[in-house]
DNA sequence: CTAAGGACTTGGCATGAGCCGT
DNA sequence: ACGGCTCATGCCAAGTCCTTAG
């Protein structure tokens, strides 16, 4: 990790790293200079861990050069080594574990400001580890000279194993994968439970507006939150600990996550769950502006939460009131997956498939960004539009020459199809063409170059003569024709028709199968952009019902295989088998 | 009531397998 | 067949929320 200077270069990584160093130097026996003699290690900065973090890149380069050959035995190795740990028997059914290695030793990093980043996070011995096994089933054996810390025979949780992990003190669960019978049923309760809100939604916001005005300090503050968790998909925000990084849920908003513009606008500003930043400017219901005033007023300051009177489980214990089981976090499903109910029945069956696909992302984004979901701009992000965009270019200059060629063919065309049709697009200039020019110029060298090497080597491994560089210099001489070529062409703005027996017939199969093309990268390149911050896979994968995107895939008729992976689609196969076309969230 | 313990879902990101255009 | 790139997947941290103890 010594290139992950981010994380290096935090003070109180550092801090709590080389604590932990110390500590451990200590306990094995201390640290010795090349002569033997015990030094002191004092001081960071003095520390040079290169050698440790070459060792892992000599492997890593190693693992990277090995033959295609060496890579699949690899991988047969280490399947067949995990193989046993793969599966279980659940109530006498194969079911597949999710988790089954325990964590390796490593530098905990945390998320946002921990106070605890670069701890050592410690190897986890058997003697830690509890097994939860089925009480006739054979328990497996731990180790080698160890035993486990307990075996239990619990019948309610579902879990295989568990350890306390030491930074922490955080409970670490072995459990079964996503496509698991335990995991799919708790999956299916999740959104069943999310669509009988929709029997008490209307009664409960009704409530809530009421509450908005109540006397009663506490009943004002619990309204007012419950309105903006269901308006503004806000997590519950439970208190957090000291040695914790500071982030916040509605609950839990401080007097400066939240600023008040009158009349009734309100700016949140605040970091939530894994520290991405929350930054939303909205207008609110006139009296939840009020009542944030209220909560707001001094002598409360900086620092100071403005629900004081509230803690999530007495907003909880409020909502299961109106219907079991009902909490803070059932309202982000309900309105993520209402949300993609609404615009998904409001769309058009028409288009092609990308269009269609393009279309569900879209509405995906929107749940997405209701829900906060974000990510960092990759670092190529502009490179990577930029390519597109040229690769769009050279299409576009791709069909206009084909056009040209068209006209070499039967001038008369240009009447027929107005002059209009065999312009340039206004996107392409000049400057550009000759640069596009000359990079395919270029590329045709690197090509025949290459080939050229290739041939060499078939030569010498067959022990025949290699070709001289003359024979190179020759076949060379196709770029410079090229590029004569297209002097020639930018001179006389005409196309010689190009191929064998050239037709108009071929040429426009040809225009219209590059039409499509930059259709599609169209649609790639806007959805790129859109998507460069928004993550689309966590409310797909945990708050957008399922059945909705298989309704979808049926009515529209698109394979489902366009909107879930193989192993979304095992982990969704309740969701593939349960339903027909007409099912409604 | 609060605090701690415990079990589960949700979340972003690094990485590596496989896909796609050439 | 190959290399670059994309996206699926694994990892494990960080939430939620229930239960239990005091």
């Amino acid at each position: 990790m010594l290139n992950s200077t981010h994380n290096v270069e935090n003070p109180i990584f550092q801090k709590n790293f080389f604590n932990d160093f110390q500590a451990i130097i200590k306990k094995t026996g201390g640290a010795k200079d090349p002569q033997g003699k015990p030094i002191q290690i004092k001081e960071f900065s003095k520390c040079d861990f290169r050698t440790i973090f070459e060792h892992y890149e000599k492997l890593r380069a190693e693992k990277k050069a090995m033959s295609a050959a060496e890579k699949k035995a690899a991988k047969a190795e280490k399947d067949a080594a995990e193989a046993p740990y793969m599966y279980c028997m659940w109530d006498g059914r194969k079911q597949k574990v999710g988790n089954f290695r325990v964590e390796p030793p490593a530098l905990f990093r945390g998320r946002g400001e921990h106070p605890k980043t670069g701890t050592v996070k410690t190897r986890v011995m058997p003697e830690q580890i509890t097994i939860n096994i089925g009480k006739d089933a054979p328990v497996p054996a731990p180790p080698e000279g160890h035993r486990w810390k307990e075996v239990r025979h619990d019948q309610e949780g579902t879990w295989l194993a568990m350890w306390q992990e030491n930074v922490n003190g955080n409970y670490k669960y072995v459990m079964l994968a996503a496509n698991s019978d335990v995991k799919g049923q708790s999956d299916y309760k999740k959104f069943e439970k999310a669509r009988e809100l929709k029997k008490h939604i209307d009664r409960i916001r009704k409530d809530y507006k009421k509450g908005l005005k109540d006397e009663l300090m506490v009943n004002r503050q619990r309204a007012t939150a419950v309105y903006l968790i269901d308006q503004f998909a806000l997590r519950a925000g439970n208190e957090k600990g000291e040695d914790e990084a500071d982030t916040v849920g509605c609950c839990s908003l401080k007097f400066e996550h939240v600023t008040l513009k009158p009349p009734n606008t309100v700016v949140f500003d605040f970091l939530g769950k894994d520290s991405i930043r929350y930054y939303d400017e909205v207008e609110v219901d006139p009296q939840v502006f009020k009542n944030l005033k209220i909560f707001k007023k001094p002598p409360k300051k900086e620092g100071d939460e403005i629900f004081d009177r509230l803690t999530t489980s007495a907003l909880n214990k409020h909502l299961s009131s109106y219907m079991p089981g009902l909490t803070a976090k059932v309202f982000r499903t309900y309105n993520a997956s209402y949300t993609m109910a609404t615009l998904l029945k409001k769309m058009s069956a028409t288009g092609t498939t990308p269009e269609k696909v393009k279309q569900y992302n879209d509405a995906n984004r929107e749940v997405a960004i209701l829900c906060n979901h974000k990510r960092t701009v990759a670092a190529g992000h502009a490179d990577q539009m930029e390519k597109l965009s040229d690769r769009i270019k050279g299409l576009q200059y791709q069909k206009w020459r084909i056009k040209q060629m068209i006209l070499a063919l039967d001038p008369k065309i240009k009447k027929k199809k107005g002059a209009a049709y065999f312009e340039l697009d206004e996107d392409l200039d000049m400057e550009w063409i000759k640069e596009h020019q000359a990079f395919l110029a270029e590329e045709l060298r690197q090509k025949i170059r290459k080939k050229f090497d290739k041939e060499n080597e078939k030569r010498a491994a067959d022990g025949e003569k290699e070709m001289k560089a003359k024979e190179l210099e020759e076949r060379l001489k196709a770029a410079d024709e090229l590029e004569a070529k297209y002097k020639r062409e930018n001179k006389t703005k005409k196309v010689e028709a190009e191929g064998r027996g050239p037709t108009v017939e071929k040429f426009e199969g040809q225009i219209s199968k590059i039409d499509q093309r930059i259709e599609n990268m169209l649609l790639q390149a806007e959805d790129k952009e859109n998507n460069k911050e928004v993550a689309l896979g966590t409310s797909k994968l945990n708050y957008i019902d399922p059945r909705l995107t298989v309704v979808f895939s049926k009515k529209f008729n698109v394979p489902i295989e366009k909107f879930f992976s193989k192993t979304m689609r095992e982990k969704f196969d309740w969701a593939i088998k349960s339903v027909d076309e007409d099912w409604e969230f």
